[in-house]
DNA sequence: GCATATGTTATACTACAACTATAACAGATA
DNA sequence: TATCTGTTATAGTTGTAGTATAACATATGC
């Protein structure tokens, strides 16, 4: 599993580290009960401080991805994904909310956009073996 | 055209003012060429600095949504929107990927997510009259 | 011409988020 | 006992968001 930083982006390093775990869950790249690097350990790969992966892994525990032993370390969560909850659907909703209202302005079409999201799914899926 | 904003949101003034108004132009509330209030009447409207509307409008101009003419004040493009560029599609691609990414995890077929996808789509297009 | 409304720019300030830097603590393991 | 783990505390820097005033430049209406 290899982490790619843009220290230039405006998303924070922290929100990238997220998302790279959870994109690497959902391509079956990291697997179910597997360990993740230690907080020192990540942070020191990456180049970062300690604290910004822990928060990453802290927000990650705090939405269900993972699991965080005292001692034993990081581990992706075992017991299987958080679900689809109502709570889960409204903050995707507002996610996409102002990212199809942009597309509707630029005149892209229903099935330009619809081919657009199957085209990133078959992207995260098949490059690894999918999700366990 | 009213302008709903949550203050208590992580969403900065400026993008939640940008957000609407792109989507008032999605849904055909606003119409090409159509004024938009003065900074200063929109600052003082919704209750935030003139500065805040400012940015907001700055950024729209910027990405080609609306003009700002020096006295007239500010309308939405009259010449057409911005175009689907390869630059817009990238910046889609990677807004989309992290949340299609996060469905996959919580085990979101592609058919749900796509049919979220339409919904959204069709809130926005058919609580107006669509696009113009 | 003059007042007024417009966007623009400048300055300064507060508040907060992101990130870094150290240091120390607590618990499990070799 | 030494070491590795996550955790907590403190503090500092940097940058963004937002506010508060003030002034400037230009077009419009009376």
């Amino acid at each position: 599993m290899i982490i790619q930083l843009d220290m230039q982006s405006d998303v924070p390093i922290y929100t990238q580290l997220m998302n790279q775990i959870i994109e690497g869950i959902a391509r079956g790249d990291l697997k179910l009960g597997e360990a993740l690097p230690s907080v020192r350990g990540l942070a020191s790969d990456i180049g970062v401080n300690l604290h910004t992966v822990n928060k990453a892994y802290n927000l990650l525990k705090q939405e269900g991805f993972i699991q965080i032993h005292r001692q034993k370390g990081v581990v992706i969560q075992p017991d299987g994904m958080p679900e689809v909850t109502p709570e889960y659907e409204l903050k995707q909703y507002n996610q996409l909310r102002p990212i199809i209202a942009e597309a509707i302005c630029r005149g892209m079409t229903k099935e330009q956009l619809l081919q657009n999201i199957e085209q990133v799914h078959k992207e995260i899926m098949y490059n690894g073996k999918g999700n366990a």
